[in-house]
DNA sequence: TTGCTCCTCACGTCACGTGAGGTGGC
DNA sequence: TTGCTCCTCACGTCACGTGAGGTGGC
C-alpha cells in the first residue's frame, strides 16, 4: 500500500504543495486528500504529523490518469483502485519481463498485459459509441431548427 | 412540477410497476422513488397513500433520457433537474410557437432553443474528444504489446 | 389463501464539501 | 512579523443502498 512514497523525490524539480497539485489536475485539495486516505493515491509515509504534502511531476501524472479514470468508467473509487493496482501489476510484470528468460514466460506477460488493456477498451469504446448516438441525434434537433429559422426569411444563420 | 401525472394514462398500454421499470432501463426502485422525491421525474398525484405506482412506455423513454443524461454529463441532480425543465420549457415554447403570429416571435423562440441544443453539444462532443484520445493511447499501447508478441516467434495472436 | 412485489419510514454509506481551530514556510 | 496555504478533526450533504414492518394485487 505505502511502499512508495507519493513524494517523488522532487530532487531537481519543483516540489507543489496540495493546493498546486488540485489546480493543475483540476481537482479540490480535499478530494487529493481523501484518495490518500481510501489508499488511492500513496501517501507519503516520512512525513511528519501536520506537516504539508509535497508532490512531483509523476504525482501529477498519477493523479490525472485517476481523475480521467474516475469520470470515464463511472466505477466506484474501491473498484477504480482495484484497476489502478492491476495497472501497477502490469508494470511490475513489465519489468518481470525484462529479466525473463524463456519465451514461454515473455509470452504469458505479454499476454496478460494484451487482455487487461483490451478489457479497458472494450468499456471506453462502449462509452464513446454512446455519446456519439447522443451527438447525433442533438445535431439532427439542431438541423430541424435551423431548418425552420431558415425557412423564416432572409438573414441567414451564422455557422 | 406536478401538473402531468407520472401515471400517463395506460388505457390501451400495458401499465409498468415500479420494479418492471426500473429492470426495463436499468436502475433500482429506490433509484426512481427517490427522483420523484426531488422533482425530477414526475409523480402520480393522484395515487392513494400506499397505492402501487403505475407507469407507462412515455415514462419509460422520460427516465431512460434523464440516466442517460445523468451518466453523460456528471452533473449534479438539481442542475439536471433544470436542464428537464428547460428541456419540458422548450416543448412549451414549441406549442408557443405553433399559434404565434408574428415572425420575430417565432425567430426569437428558435433561437433559444437553439442556444440551447448546441451548448449540449458543446459538452458532449468535449467528453467524447477526450474519450477518444484515451482510446487512442491505449490503441497504440496494445499495438507496442502485440509487436512485442509477434517478435517472440511464429504463432500468430488472432485479432 | 399463498407468494410476490409493492409501500413508507429511517438509518447506513460513499465521495466528498465545509467550517473550526491551529501550525508551517516563502 | 505578516499573510497565505497548509494541517487535522469532525460534522454536513448528495445520491442513493438496505433492512424493518406492513399492505396490495394477479
Amino acid at each position: 500500500m505505502g511502499a512508495t512514497s507519493g513524494v517523488s523525490a522532487p530532487e531537481e524539480e519543483r516540489a507543489l504543495r496540495i493546493g498546486e497539485l488540485a489546480e493543475r489536475v483540476g481537482t479540490t485539495p480535499r478530494t487529493i486528500r481523501y484518495y490518500e486516505e481510501i489508499g488511492l493515491l500513496p501517501s507519503a509515509e516520512d512525513r511528519g504529523q501536520g506537516k504539508h504534502r509535497l508532490y512531483g511531476e509523476d504525482d501529477v501524472q498519477r493523479l490525472r490518469d485517476v481523475l480521467r479514470l474516475r469520470d470515464l468508467l463511472g466505477l466506484s473509487l474501491r473498484d477504480l483502485a482495484r484497476l489502478v493496482e492491476a495497472e501497477a501489476e502490469r508494470a511490475v510484470l513489465r519489468r518481470e519481463w525484462e529479466r525473463s528468460r524463456t519465451t514461454e514466460e515473455r509470452r504469458r506477460v505479454l499476454e496478460t498485459a494484451l487482455a487487461n488493456v483490451d478489457e479497458r477498451l472494450e468499456v471506453l469504446e462502449a462509452r464513446r459509441d454512446e455519446l456519439e448516438r447522443t451527438i447525433e441525434e442533438l445535431r439532427a434537433k439542431r438541423e430541424r431548427v435551423r431548418g425552420r429559422l431558415a425557412e423564416l426569411g432572409a438573414d441567414p444563420v451564422p455557422a
